[in-house]
DNA sequence: CCTGCAAGTTAGATTACACTAACATTATAG
DNA sequence: CTATAATGTTAGTGTAATCTAACTTGCAGG
Protein backbone atom coordinates (compact mmCIF):
# COMPACT_ATOMS: atom_id res chain seq x y z
CA UNK A 1 0.00 0.00 0.00
CA UNK A 2 2.58 2.58 0.67
CA UNK A 3 3.23 4.13 -2.82
CA UNK A 4 6.36 4.93 -4.50
CA UNK A 5 8.29 8.53 -5.02
CA UNK A 6 8.48 9.77 -8.05
CA UNK A 7 10.70 13.24 -8.71
CA UNK A 8 8.69 16.25 -8.12
CA UNK A 9 8.67 17.17 -12.16
CA UNK A 10 7.04 13.33 -13.13
CA UNK A 11 4.57 13.91 -10.32
CA UNK A 12 3.43 16.77 -11.86
CA UNK A 13 2.70 15.32 -15.36
CA UNK A 14 1.45 12.39 -13.80
CA UNK A 15 -1.10 14.80 -12.02
CA UNK A 16 -1.68 16.97 -14.65
CA UNK A 17 -2.57 13.21 -17.00
CA UNK A 18 -5.35 12.84 -14.06
CA UNK A 19 -6.66 15.94 -14.70
CA UNK A 20 -6.98 15.77 -18.08
CA UNK A 21 -8.93 12.35 -17.65
CA UNK A 22 -6.52 9.87 -17.53
CA UNK A 23 -6.90 8.63 -20.67
CA UNK A 24 -6.91 9.77 -24.21
CA UNK A 25 -4.78 12.58 -23.27
CA UNK A 26 -2.97 15.15 -25.80
CA UNK A 27 0.40 15.53 -25.13
CA UNK A 28 -0.31 19.72 -26.49
CA UNK A 29 -2.63 19.85 -22.99
CA UNK A 30 0.34 18.66 -21.05
CA UNK A 31 2.14 21.67 -22.35
CA UNK A 32 -0.04 24.24 -22.17
CA UNK A 33 -1.08 23.28 -18.65
CA UNK A 34 2.57 23.02 -17.40
CA UNK A 35 3.94 25.93 -19.64
CA UNK A 36 7.05 23.64 -20.30
CA UNK A 37 7.65 22.46 -24.00
CA UNK A 38 6.30 19.91 -26.24
CA UNK A 39 9.44 18.09 -26.24
CA UNK A 40 9.72 18.61 -22.77
CA UNK A 41 6.29 16.64 -22.76
CA UNK A 42 7.36 14.59 -24.78
CA UNK A 43 10.42 13.87 -22.55
CA UNK A 44 8.58 12.70 -19.35
CA UNK A 45 6.30 11.08 -21.14
CA UNK A 46 8.74 8.43 -21.98
CA UNK A 47 10.26 8.24 -18.35
CA UNK A 48 6.90 7.54 -16.98
CA UNK A 49 6.46 4.54 -19.80
CA UNK A 50 9.66 3.34 -18.58
CA UNK A 51 8.62 3.02 -15.43
CA UNK A 52 5.41 1.59 -16.07
CA UNK A 53 3.05 4.82 -15.32
CA UNK A 54 1.47 5.94 -18.70
CA UNK A 55 1.02 3.93 -21.98
CA UNK A 56 1.03 5.10 -25.33
CA UNK A 57 1.89 4.53 -28.92
CA UNK A 58 3.99 6.35 -31.22
CA UNK A 59 2.03 9.75 -32.15
CA UNK A 60 -1.15 7.87 -30.05
CA UNK A 61 -2.53 9.83 -27.30
CA UNK A 62 -2.10 9.08 -23.71
CA UNK A 63 -3.25 6.81 -20.65
CA UNK A 64 -2.23 6.09 -17.29
CA UNK A 65 -1.99 2.51 -16.50
CA UNK A 66 -3.45 1.06 -13.49
CA UNK A 67 -0.29 2.15 -10.88
CA UNK A 68 0.17 5.43 -12.80
CA UNK A 69 -3.52 5.96 -12.21
CA UNK A 70 -3.18 5.27 -8.08
CA UNK A 71 -0.37 7.39 -7.77
CA UNK A 72 -2.26 10.86 -9.75
CA UNK A 73 -5.08 9.84 -7.94
CA UNK A 74 -2.81 10.48 -4.46
CA UNK A 75 -1.04 13.65 -5.44
CA UNK A 76 -4.41 15.29 -6.81
CA UNK A 77 -6.14 14.33 -2.98
CA UNK A 78 -3.13 15.74 -1.72
CA UNK A 79 -3.24 18.78 -3.23
CA UNK A 80 -6.87 19.26 -3.00
CA UNK A 81 -6.34 18.73 0.84
CA UNK A 82 -3.84 21.74 0.95
CA UNK A 83 -5.49 23.91 -1.06
CA UNK A 84 -8.21 24.02 1.14
CA UNK A 85 -6.45 23.95 4.34
CA UNK A 86 -4.05 27.11 2.94
CA UNK A 87 -7.34 28.65 1.26
CA UNK A 88 -10.25 28.12 4.18
CA UNK A 89 -8.32 27.72 7.49
CA UNK A 90 -4.97 29.80 6.96
CA UNK A 91 -6.99 32.10 4.59
CA UNK A 92 -4.02 32.28 2.32
CA UNK A 93 -4.99 33.53 -0.79
CA UNK A 94 -6.43 31.54 -3.50
CA UNK A 95 -3.51 31.79 -6.25
CA UNK A 96 -0.79 31.40 -3.88
CA UNK A 97 -2.53 28.41 -2.18
CA UNK A 98 -2.61 26.82 -5.36
CA UNK A 99 1.00 27.37 -6.12
CA UNK A 100 2.17 26.38 -2.48
CA UNK A 101 -0.01 23.02 -2.34
CA UNK A 102 1.52 22.20 -5.50
CA UNK A 103 5.13 22.38 -3.92
CA UNK A 104 3.65 20.77 -0.78
CA UNK A 105 1.92 17.52 -2.47
CA UNK A 106 5.51 16.23 -3.48
CA UNK A 107 6.97 16.17 0.14
CA UNK A 108 3.91 15.02 2.60
CA UNK A 109 3.03 11.42 3.17
CA UNK A 110 -0.21 9.92 3.11
CA UNK A 111 -0.57 10.07 7.11
CA UNK A 112 0.43 13.61 6.85
CA UNK A 113 -2.31 14.42 4.03
CA UNK A 114 -5.01 12.33 6.13
CA UNK A 115 -4.07 14.54 9.48
CA UNK A 116 -4.63 17.61 7.96
CA UNK A 117 -7.76 16.65 6.52
CA UNK A 118 -9.03 15.62 9.84
CA UNK A 119 -7.67 19.29 11.24
CA UNK A 120 -9.97 20.89 8.65
CA UNK A 121 -12.54 18.82 9.25
CA UNK A 122 -12.34 19.47 12.87
CA UNK A 123 -11.91 23.23 12.96
CA UNK A 124 -14.68 23.90 10.70
CA UNK A 125 -17.33 22.20 12.98
CA UNK A 126 -16.28 24.73 15.44
CA UNK A 127 -17.98 27.87 13.54
CA UNK B 1 11.08 42.64 2.83
CA UNK B 2 10.49 40.32 0.58
CA UNK B 3 12.74 37.92 0.27
CA UNK B 4 14.45 36.58 -2.67
CA UNK B 5 14.10 32.64 -3.30
CA UNK B 6 16.63 30.05 -4.30
CA UNK B 7 16.96 26.40 -4.69
CA UNK B 8 16.11 24.31 -2.53
CA UNK B 9 19.43 22.80 -2.79
CA UNK B 10 20.65 26.35 -2.02
CA UNK B 11 18.90 27.06 0.73
CA UNK B 12 19.79 24.12 2.22
CA UNK B 13 23.39 24.99 2.66
CA UNK B 14 22.87 28.11 3.60
CA UNK B 15 20.36 27.10 6.51
CA UNK B 16 22.70 24.47 7.61
CA UNK B 17 25.81 27.04 7.69
CA UNK B 18 23.43 29.17 9.65
CA UNK B 19 22.99 26.04 12.13
CA UNK B 20 26.64 25.69 12.74
CA UNK B 21 27.10 29.05 13.70
CA UNK B 22 27.07 31.35 10.41
CA UNK B 23 30.76 32.20 10.22
CA UNK B 24 33.82 30.32 10.96
CA UNK B 25 32.15 27.49 9.29
CA UNK B 26 33.90 24.15 8.01
CA UNK B 27 33.16 23.15 4.84
CA UNK B 28 33.48 19.29 6.58
CA UNK B 29 30.75 20.06 8.48
CA UNK B 30 28.48 20.90 6.19
CA UNK B 31 28.70 17.46 3.99
CA UNK B 32 28.42 15.55 6.54
CA UNK B 33 25.20 17.67 8.01
CA UNK B 34 23.88 17.13 4.06
CA UNK B 35 25.08 13.49 3.47
CA UNK B 36 26.72 15.41 0.46
CA UNK B 37 30.73 15.17 -0.39
CA UNK B 38 32.92 18.13 0.33
CA UNK B 39 33.01 18.56 -4.05
CA UNK B 40 29.36 19.44 -3.58
CA UNK B 41 29.93 21.82 -0.98
CA UNK B 42 32.65 23.40 -2.57
CA UNK B 43 30.76 23.81 -5.57
CA UNK B 44 27.50 25.30 -4.10
CA UNK B 45 29.53 27.61 -2.11
CA UNK B 46 31.11 29.33 -5.16
CA UNK B 47 27.07 30.05 -5.94
CA UNK B 48 26.68 31.14 -2.82
CA UNK B 49 29.43 34.03 -2.85
CA UNK B 50 28.47 34.84 -6.69
CA UNK B 51 24.55 35.46 -5.25
CA UNK B 52 26.48 37.82 -2.36
CA UNK B 53 25.23 35.62 0.73
CA UNK B 54 28.31 33.44 1.87
CA UNK B 55 31.93 35.42 2.26
CA UNK B 56 34.83 32.64 2.11
CA UNK B 57 38.95 33.03 1.17
CA UNK B 58 40.55 30.13 -0.12
CA UNK B 59 40.82 27.40 2.04
CA UNK B 60 39.24 29.92 5.00
CA UNK B 61 36.81 29.26 6.67
CA UNK B 62 32.91 30.50 5.74
CA UNK B 63 30.66 33.44 7.07
CA UNK B 64 27.13 34.62 5.77
CA UNK B 65 26.99 38.17 4.57
CA UNK B 66 24.08 40.45 6.51
CA UNK B 67 21.40 38.66 3.41
CA UNK B 68 22.51 35.76 3.60
CA UNK B 69 22.05 35.62 7.91
CA UNK B 70 18.78 37.43 6.86
CA UNK B 71 17.82 34.43 4.35
CA UNK B 72 18.69 31.89 6.47
CA UNK B 73 17.22 32.89 9.57
CA UNK B 74 13.84 32.43 7.46
CA UNK B 75 14.09 29.23 6.36
CA UNK B 76 15.13 27.65 9.87
CA UNK B 77 12.64 29.93 11.69
CA UNK B 78 9.76 28.38 9.21
CA UNK B 79 11.37 24.87 9.49
CA UNK B 80 10.94 25.03 13.36
CA UNK B 81 7.12 26.35 12.95
CA UNK B 82 6.86 23.63 10.44
CA UNK B 83 8.17 21.36 12.88
CA UNK B 84 6.19 21.82 15.72
CA UNK B 85 2.87 22.13 13.48
CA UNK B 86 3.87 18.70 12.93
CA UNK B 87 4.53 16.91 15.52
CA UNK B 88 2.24 18.64 17.96
CA UNK B 89 -0.74 19.36 16.17
CA UNK B 90 -0.41 16.55 13.54
CA UNK B 91 0.84 13.96 15.69
CA UNK B 92 3.48 13.18 12.65
CA UNK B 93 6.67 10.92 14.11
CA UNK B 94 9.28 13.30 14.74
CA UNK B 95 12.06 11.82 12.08
CA UNK B 96 9.58 12.18 9.76
CA UNK B 97 8.10 15.10 10.54
CA UNK B 98 11.75 16.10 10.39
CA UNK B 99 11.73 15.46 6.62
CA UNK B 100 8.78 16.80 5.62
CA UNK B 101 9.39 20.12 7.31
CA UNK B 102 12.55 19.92 5.24
CA UNK B 103 10.27 19.72 1.99
CA UNK B 104 8.01 22.56 2.92
CA UNK B 105 10.10 25.08 4.38
CA UNK B 106 11.38 25.90 0.89
CA UNK B 107 7.88 26.47 -0.71
CA UNK B 108 5.71 27.87 1.57
CA UNK B 109 5.48 31.92 1.71
CA UNK B 110 6.75 34.00 5.15
CA UNK B 111 2.38 34.32 5.40
CA UNK B 112 1.84 31.10 5.29
CA UNK B 113 4.61 30.07 7.81
CA UNK B 114 3.05 32.76 10.04
CA UNK B 115 -0.45 31.74 9.88
CA UNK B 116 0.64 28.68 10.77
CA UNK B 117 2.24 29.64 13.88
CA UNK B 118 -0.50 31.77 15.02
CA UNK B 119 -2.54 28.48 14.73
CA UNK B 120 -0.49 26.42 16.61
CA UNK B 121 -0.45 28.69 18.93
CA UNK B 122 -4.60 28.59 19.04
CA UNK B 123 -5.10 25.12 18.86
CA UNK B 124 -2.18 24.62 21.78
CA UNK B 125 -4.28 26.91 23.46
CA UNK B 126 -7.83 25.46 23.73
CA UNK B 127 -5.88 22.52 25.71
C1' DC C 1 60.33 21.85 12.49
C1' DC C 2 58.53 18.63 9.52
C1' DT C 3 55.59 15.28 8.15
C1' DG C 4 51.40 13.04 7.52
C1' DC C 5 46.54 13.28 7.65
C1' DA C 6 42.46 16.14 7.42
C1' DA C 7 40.24 19.56 4.84
C1' DG C 8 39.60 22.18 0.70
C1' DT C 9 39.89 22.46 -4.38
C1' DT C 10 39.72 21.20 -9.20
C1' DA C 11 38.65 18.44 -13.19
C1' DG C 12 35.75 15.60 -15.49
C1' DA C 13 31.65 12.48 -15.70
C1' DT C 14 26.76 11.74 -14.88
C1' DT C 15 21.80 12.53 -14.42
C1' DA C 16 17.59 15.14 -14.67
C1' DC C 17 15.10 18.47 -16.71
C1' DA C 18 14.38 22.17 -19.33
C1' DC C 19 14.94 24.60 -24.02
C1' DT C 20 15.00 25.53 -29.47
C1' DA C 21 14.98 24.12 -34.08
C1' DA C 22 14.09 20.96 -37.44
C1' DC C 23 11.60 17.20 -38.96
C1' DA C 24 7.56 13.63 -39.12
C1' DT C 25 2.94 12.57 -38.68
C1' DT C 26 -1.90 13.39 -38.15
C1' DA C 27 -6.04 16.04 -38.50
C1' DT C 28 -8.85 19.31 -40.69
C1' DA C 29 -10.76 22.81 -43.73
C1' DG C 30 -11.48 24.03 -48.38
C1' DC D 1 -8.53 14.71 -51.59
C1' DT D 2 -5.00 17.49 -50.80
C1' DA D 3 -2.62 21.50 -48.56
C1' DT D 4 -1.79 23.45 -44.35
C1' DA D 5 -2.04 23.78 -39.55
C1' DA D 6 -1.55 21.35 -35.33
C1' DT D 7 0.67 17.97 -32.85
C1' DG D 8 4.34 14.75 -31.81
C1' DT D 9 9.29 13.43 -32.15
C1' DT D 10 14.24 13.82 -32.38
C1' DA D 11 18.66 15.93 -31.99
C1' DG D 12 21.47 18.92 -29.87
C1' DT D 13 22.35 22.44 -26.06
C1' DG D 14 22.39 24.43 -21.38
C1' DT D 15 22.18 24.50 -16.41
C1' DA D 16 22.03 22.67 -11.77
C1' DA D 17 23.37 19.40 -8.78
C1' DT D 18 25.56 15.50 -7.73
C1' DC D 19 29.64 12.19 -7.74
C1' DT D 20 34.77 10.25 -7.75
C1' DA D 21 39.55 10.81 -8.15
C1' DA D 22 43.44 13.42 -7.94
C1' DC D 23 45.65 17.31 -6.35
C1' DT D 24 46.79 21.31 -2.94
C1' DT D 25 46.92 23.42 1.39
C1' DG D 26 47.04 23.71 6.37
C1' DC D 27 47.58 22.19 10.89
C1' DA D 28 48.81 19.33 14.95
C1' DG D 29 51.67 15.55 17.12
C1' DG D 30 55.85 13.58 17.46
Amino acid sequence: MKTKRYSESLEDYLETIYMYGGKDVKSVDIANHLNVSRASVNNALNSLIDKGLVTKKLYGNIALTDTGLEVSKKILEKHEILKEFLIDVLRVKPKQAETEACGIEHVISDYTASQIKKLIKKIKSEN
